[in-house]
DNA sequence: CCTACCGATCGGTAGG
DNA sequence: CCTACCGATCGGTAGG
């Protein structure tokens, strides 16, 4: 699926829709009529319902990794990287909760190959957030955590997000992603004191600021 | 609905296969035949497909409900009973990934008046662990948090669980809520050091946060 | 609980 | 990009 702004435009409409309603229960007519089409007219542009999926999916997966490679590359300390790579995923979360809800939900509804593809990716995905986190322990910056349950812990609480992060409520997502941030990385319990010096360089705007 | 020994068979048919491929990709005839029984026999047991749906997910409500409201009546510190909250919640996940992925995922596709309740539902659940760190954050044995955000860390944690935790798998599910639980308590950071006293009392939150 | 069937709707195509 | 239509499948019902 190569180009075209008409096939762009399907591609959106099928995003916003697979998205709001899930894949199944979008009929190829509802999307014609979003753009004042009849539905065969489609067919023009796109090759057919499971190709608009994995067009879908294949973009919010590249969203995904092009959000963390510069962030892997940096060389910050772990636990600047972790807040940066939190920040990064739930923006691009936030700029596509539609993109986000298919690629979270309605992957599964792929044909093969792209589910395997995904998969892999989503697989790669998680292991360079493991990775970052294993550096941090290692070097003594992040605690001796189980690289893979902290990884999935924080990547959980990220992915939900999409349920209900709204760019246009309250707190922006930069907001919230600080404050999930500051808690994932300091905790939540104040029985294992910790002094209240600033205790990483990256500035938290939010901080003092939480509505 | 009401009984039934079949009718609890459909139920729990209907429940797996929702699961795995969703409400709208799973037919009649599909469960019909999981069951060894003609589709239009169904019908003899049950409503209709919407009404098999609004019972999976009101079952499933009722299981994360149930398994918090004795933690909630406790009197425990707020950290304990958030500990053995994250722990309840995650086996109600564990017990049945299928209705938990049916509770999370396919909720949309209920009716009214099912969705609005089920809404409700949701709604009053998270506030119970909203109030739950609230309370703690207010006795000082939590930090100075937005108890809404960080409830909301917590149960997105907990919450994206159906998507991976794996009874059978090397972790039990009580030994991953333990390790989500040491985590979002105490933090991944090494660099606010546990080993410290405060130099000052911990501040309790700004605005007087009482419910 | 089965056989037989309903109208509706699905994704997709032919031919222009 | 439209009209017209295809076969398949859907949830559900009638009648026994």
């Amino acid at each position: 699926m190569a180009g075209g702004k008409r096939q762009s435009d399907i591609v959106d409409v099928a995003e916003s829709l697979f998205g709001a309603r899930g894949y199944h229960a979008t009929s190829m007519r509802e999307m014609a009529r979003e753009l004042d089409l009849q539905a065969g007219s489609l067919y023009t542009h796109i090759g057919g319902k499971a190709e608009l999926l994995a067009a879908i999916v294949e973009r919010a997966a590249a969203a995904f990794d092009a959000a963390i490679a510069p962030i892997r590359a940096s060389g910050d300390p772990a636990p600047k990287r972790l807040r940066a790579a939190i920040r990064a995923h739930l923006t691009v979360i936030a700029r596509s909760r539609s993109a986000a809800a298919v690629y979270f939900d309605e992957w599964r509804h792929l044909n093969e190959p792209f589910a395997s593809e995904i998969r892999k990716r989503r697989d790669d995905y998680e292991a360079a957030w493991r990775e970052l986190i294993a550096e941090g322990v290692q070097a003594g910056e992040l605690q001796a955590v189980d690289p893979a349950l902290a990884a999935r812990l924080c990547l959980s609480a990220c992915n939900w997000s999409y349920q209900w992060l709204d760019p246009a409520g309250p707190l922006s997502p930069e907001a919230v992603a600080d404050a999930f941030a500051d808690m994932l990385l300091a905790g939540l319990s104040t029985s294992n004191s910790r002094n209240r010096e600033p205790d990483h360089p990256v500035p938290s705007p939010t901080r003092g600021d939480r509505r």
